[in-house]
DNA sequence: TTGAAAGCGCTAACAT
DNA sequence: ATGTTAGCGCTTTCAA
């Protein structure tokens, strides 16, 4: 990093004190007079002064910059997120770090001490599994927005201020389950995540409510990991009497497109396929893919508003007594034609 | 952020100085005795200190952040990137920054305002667009590794150390219009990015080249933005005369697929495809997507390198006459179905 | 309305 | 081997 000029230079070039440029700079917390201020930004520009936020942070003792924590920066679903809550925090003057856990629990905390160590002011966090490391979360200070801690959990005493995504994974599910059945379809199989996750279980409960609540039988659990591969080897496993499967989520269901034209089977025709976590490239699929999708917008500028908005309590210790805050979503069925629509 | 213990708490704790402290955690400058050393470790883990980064940085005058521009942090060939620079720069524990231009050049100037700001130390640069805005390049402090800056261009005096990521656009499009035309097919369209663009007009070349060299009559140039929908449409633009289309990314191809698809059009069969810049995606479509792909691992660790290497010289104004500094990439074919294999 | 100066937490040159 | 202290660039209180 060259030398670049700092306030004193400014200063200097303006004839003026150092304080009377950072007042003209942050619109505060003294006037200026129109002449002065006149002054400064012409030094300011003369010099092509651009402020220091390291310096300013240290003064104020914290920082613009947020933190995005995820399980893999390349899933569409939490690519998509970054790019949307980049978006927001840019729009407010903050700037954005992100962290790629790659499901690794070590990996995980280690990013969380980085974070710290960096005095991000928030964090957006996508844990590595259910249940989430909550030591790790309530140790941590600052705002912490959590996108996949379960609802209906004991409030704790956290370092910080703490903000749950509300999804309702089960609902989700069981949105695209129904869906499936309102095509006429009877045995719907589904691939769902590795069941020790609390996700991955929910999904499966909301699957089977739906199939419950029309009086069929569930069909089979393909348990497989999140990923495409995971769902093309899921593919194979299906006999020949399912005639829908749900998908526990987007690569999954676009691994099962795959498997299935391997395998010869036509989709919708023999198997209709529907997922939960849709991303936009649903639509471009082979069949199209009908998901169920969160409103990725709109949650990520309620996600950049409570990580920006002064937090109302500072404090150390303090149990989230006071109505728990969370964010809302509200999933939606976007239909394509892998359902048979 | 909450009152966090200070390096003068743990001096405190320790019952020595803070140079010590500081010696200890960074191994240096000074020699510490054992002694002491645990002293301090202990006093270190007694009060939970973390090291202040920011403090950090404004002492040293350097920051450990960096920064990965690029246009679009969905699209799966720059969310890949993403994960692996990270992955990258935490092995050396190093933040990255994202921002994301959205192939706009007012928001692409302001972000680089704000990474300046910030002090980060290098950034990756994928621009809005060929060619690229020299000035805000040139006046860039600091390390800048140029991921899609064309090679042959005259060297500029600059801010800071210049590195280019060495692609060669059109020999990647020759490689996948080539292996088309190794099936036997002699009707070979393209789906180009925007003719404004370089990289859209230095594919077109490469697909010609291939062409050209097998004696044969180029086929139509569709024009369409680099995107899923982009693809799409150009589908519905194919004479019937086409027997193979090269796309010049792979979100066009997803979208040639699916367009394909919705026309009734069987690929490989009745149109093969292939495209470049693909990822790990491609061999989930259907059918697989035949794609050249860079080696998104070696590229992002060599550019990590790049960046945290002690910049050779720090100097202002300085042509990089010294056998401009550019990181290799080997494009390599990587076959499924789409292209008749 | 403006200026002087005391920090913010850390590094490292300079003393001891 | 260890301690003292002057910055790094900025914010903001306190004086003027």
């Amino acid at each position: 990093m060259g030398k670049r000029p700092t306030r004193d230079d400014v200063a200097k070039e303006a004839g003026t004190s150092t304080a009377v440029v950072s007042y003209v700079i942050n619109h505060g917390p003294r006037p200026v007079s129109p002449t002065t201020r006149r002054r400064v930004l012409d030094a300011i520009r003369k010099t092509g002064y651009l402020p220091n936020g390291i310096a300013k942070s240290l003064a104020n003792g914290s920082s613009d910059t947020y933190a995005l924590l995820v399980t893999d920066l390349a899933n569409p679903f939490l690519a998509q997120m970054a790019q949307s809550l980049e978006r927001e925090l840019f729009a407010r003057g903050k700037d954005l770090l992100v962290g790629d856990s790659g499901d690794d629990p070590a990996r995980q905390l280690d990013l969380l001490e980085a974070f710290q160590r960096q005095q991000v002011s928030g964090l957006v966090w996508y844990g590595v599994d259910q249940p989430l490391p909550l030591d790790a979360i309530d140790a941590y200070p600052g705002t912490v927005v959590m996108l996949n801690q379960p609802a209906g959990q004991e409030p704790r005493p956290s370092a910080g201020r703490r903000v749950r995504l509300d999804v309702d994974e089960s609902r989700e599910a069981r949105m695209a389950t129904e869906h499936l059945l309102s095509h006429g379809r009877r045995h719907v199989a589904i691939v769902a995540g590795p069941t020790q996750r609390l996700n991955s279980r929910e999904r499966i409960h909301g699957w089977r409510a739906a199939i419950d609540d029309a009086g069929l039988e569930p069909g089979r659990i393909i348990t497989a990991p999140y990923t495409r591969e995971g769902g093309r080897q899921a593919a194979f496993q299906l006999g020949s009497d399912v005639d829908a499967v749900f998908a526990s989520n987007e690569m999954q269901a676009m691994g099962l497109l795959a498997g299935l034209a391997e395998r010869g089977m036509k989709a919708p025709d023999d198997v209709a396929v529907a997922a939960m976590n849709g991303t936009a490239g649903a639509a471009y699929l082979v069949p199209s893919l009908t998901t169920v999708q969160l409103p990725q917008g709109p949650i990520a500028r309620d996600i950049a508003n409570a990580l920006t908005r002064n937090e109302p309590s500072g404090g150390t210790g303090r149990t989230g007594r006071t109505g728990e805050e969370a964010i809302a979503s509200a999933p939606r069925l976007v239909t394509g034609h892998s359902c048979g629509c």
